[in-house]
DNA sequence: CATGAAACTCGGATTCGGTA
DNA sequence: TACCGAATCCGAGTTTCATG
């Protein structure tokens, strides 16, 4: 058996990814996977794609699943927005890894045979190492967050000489300005960090809405001779989902429910994404200014800007240096500078 | 396009009944 | 009683259709 789990992330956009499950003997599975709540979703037609059935039978499977009470429908499925093969958005119901598995257990296919064994193997694996990896991988993050908080130390020691100008005060900026939530940080660290208190948006960017301010901003600065034809050209329909993904729903509920998740989500997509030929992070950067400022969520309340332009500069350059792991870490830095 | 369900097919397992 | 083939059952799959 040459299974084995493999994923490759080849993607930045939210909750997506494309992840080979396993190899079986009659070649690899590709499918295209939602990650949501530190699970996988996949809707019937998946799961029966992957199981080498058809889709009615998952119907009957997971129905009779539900029927035994195996499991809960309400906490295995979930109606999310789904872009079908015909382009348009669904709402579609998907299923997590538990009923996936339950599923794949009733299943009587080659294929699911072999799913079987791999979860059956897999499953042991995690069970008898699963303690002692998840032990090193939390020493390690630690001594990581160790590292970072002496280097933002000795930097922010040095910050008052005069020779460091330009680029590097930018970056000093940007760190003294969240020093202050380094606590913050460690506690995110440590998952216990308490989310900041949620102001919801009152203004709703939309996609035209975007295009329209890039065509205005694109002209100035092309008047200024600051940008190139390419500025602002959308590759691809990435700028819509990327606009999609800020508001997505999950269980109706919104994803990302205030103005600075909203916010620094998308200063983090449209950088990290990559919607244009040339321009991502001052595009970046202006959608997220003007959406703070339309939602009144830029300013303190002495009219002072939270994040002032130099900031902004460095705040796009962190991003766009930073790790496809350290989402979640910029995103929190990026909304606790939007605090007051 | 996606889902749920009814009606039907197929194949394997079990039960039943006749025979040596 | 032991054995074997027919009948029956049951789970899993497919086709098809109504509905959202």
């Amino acid at each position: 058996m040459s299974s084995g789990a493999k994923q490759t992330n080849n993607s930045a956009s939210p909750g997506k990814s494309s992840i080979v499950i396993y190899r079986a003997k009659d070649g690899k599975i590709n499918l295209d996977v939602k990650f949501e709540r530190d699970t996988l979703w996949l809707t019937q037609k998946q799961i029966a794609y992957l199981f080498g059935t058809q889709r009615p039978a998952i119907t009957k499977h997971l129905s009779n699943i539900f029927k035994s009470g195996e499991l809960r429908e309400e906490s295995v499925g979930s109606i999310l927005e789904h872009t079908a093969s015909d382009g348009k958005k669904y709402n579609t119901r998907f299923y997590n890894l538990d009923a996936v598995i339950s599923v794949g257990y009733r299943v009587n296919s080659r294929r699911a045979t072999q799913f079987r064994i791999w979860a059956t193997k897999t499953l042991k694996d995690y069970l008898i190492q699963g303690y002692a990896i998840n032990q090193k991988r939390l020493s390690q993050q630690s001594e990581k967050f160790k590292e970072l908080q002496d280097t933002i130390r000795f930097i922010r020691d040095k910050s008052g000489r005069p020779e460091l100008s330009g680029r590097a005060q930018e970056l000093l900026n940007i760190i003294n300005e969240y020093s202050s939530s380094l606590t913050i940080l460690h506690q995110y660290d440590k998952g216990t960090l308490a989310s900041p208190r949620i102001k919801k948006p009152q203004f709703k960017l939309y996609y035209e809405n975007s295009q329209q301010l890039i065509r205005q901003i694109k002209s100035d600065l092309l008047k200024k001779g600051e940008a190139t034809s390419y500025f602002g050209q959308e590759t691809g329909s990435k700028l819509k989902s990327i606009i999609g993904a800020v508001y997505q729903t999950f269980d109706r509920k919104e994803l990302y429910a205030g103005v600075a998740g909203k916010a620094a989500n998308l200063l983090y997509l449209i950088i990290k994404d990559h919607p244009f030929v040339d321009g991502n992070k001052r595009i970046g950067s202006l959608l997220f200014i003007y959406f703070l400022e339309k939602n009144r969520y830029l300013r303190r309340e002495s009219g002072t800007r939270k994040i002032e332009n130099n900031t902004m500069v460095a705040l796009a350059l962190l991003v766009a240096n930073s790790q496809p792991r350290e989402k979640d870490i910029m995103i929190k830095i990026i909304s606790n500078l939007l605090k007051d």
